[in-house]
DNA sequence: GTTGAGCGTT
């Protein structure tokens, strides 16, 4: 039965999470669901997903009933060998809600709202603190083997194309790659002074000695 | 068919 993540969470008011890591990215959760059932009642398991492309990221969260079984599964499962990789268990630091999370369990959130004392200065101190942090997305790189793997394609075949007919045939399939590309790109966003670059074209023109 | 630091939902 693999009713988990069907109808998103059912409860998460008293469970707690674990996060599984190191995982395969062909482990699916009713391979996990034996393995730490075993140990401890799991309420749900669920896996993240990448959205465009639909690939598991490589780890997986796992909820407990209670938390002393959580603990013994990840001191039992962790450096376990599963799918041929060993997988890492461990609490969950933060939450689905990016809230804070104790022991694998949930914080609850502060009653907003009413206590709140307004007449005091509205000048807060962690806002500038909180300014210092990276506006850009500097998150870690999902799979940067893989972006080396297109470079490294594309290197070797710049090396190795140094005849002028094959060229065509290729390049008219590609042609109609960028194409679809650049409309999808378009719509996404469109950068007028980018195009209003072509001298930069032709000024790159670097003949291969 | 592949890859490998990390923190979550139809």
């Amino acid at each position: 039965m693999s009713h988990f993540g069907r109808s998103g969470p059912p409860d998460i008011a008293d469970t707690y999470s674990l996060l599984i890591l190191n995982i395969s990215f062909r482990t699916t959760a009713d391979d996990l669901f034996p393995l730490f059932d075993k140990y401890g009642k799991v309420v749900d398991i669920f896996i993240p997903k990448d959205r465009r492309t639909g690939d598991p990221r490589g780890f997986a969260f796992v909820r407990y009933k209670y938390a002393d079984e959580a603990q013994k599964a990840v001191d039992r499962l962790d450096g376990r060998e599963v799918d041929g990789r060993e997988i890492t268990v461990q609490f969950a630091k933060y939450g689905p809600n990016a809230e804070r999370i104790h022991k694998g369990r949930i914080i609850e959130k502060p009653p907003r709202g009413r206590g709140r004392s307004r007449s005091r200065s509205p000048r807060r101190s962690s806002r500038y603190h909180d300014d210092h942090q990276e506006h850009g997305y500097g998150r870690r790189s999902r799979s940067r083997s893989r972006d080396r793997h297109d470079r490294d394609r594309g290197y070797r075949y710049r090396s190795r194309s140094r005849s002028y007919t094959p060229d065509i045939d290729k390049t008219r399939g590609r042609a109609r790659y960028d194409e679809r590309w650049t409309r999808s790109r378009s719509i996404e966003s469109y950068s007028p002074r980018r195009s209003s670059s072509p001298r930069r074209g032709r000024n790159a023109y670097s003949r291969s000695p």
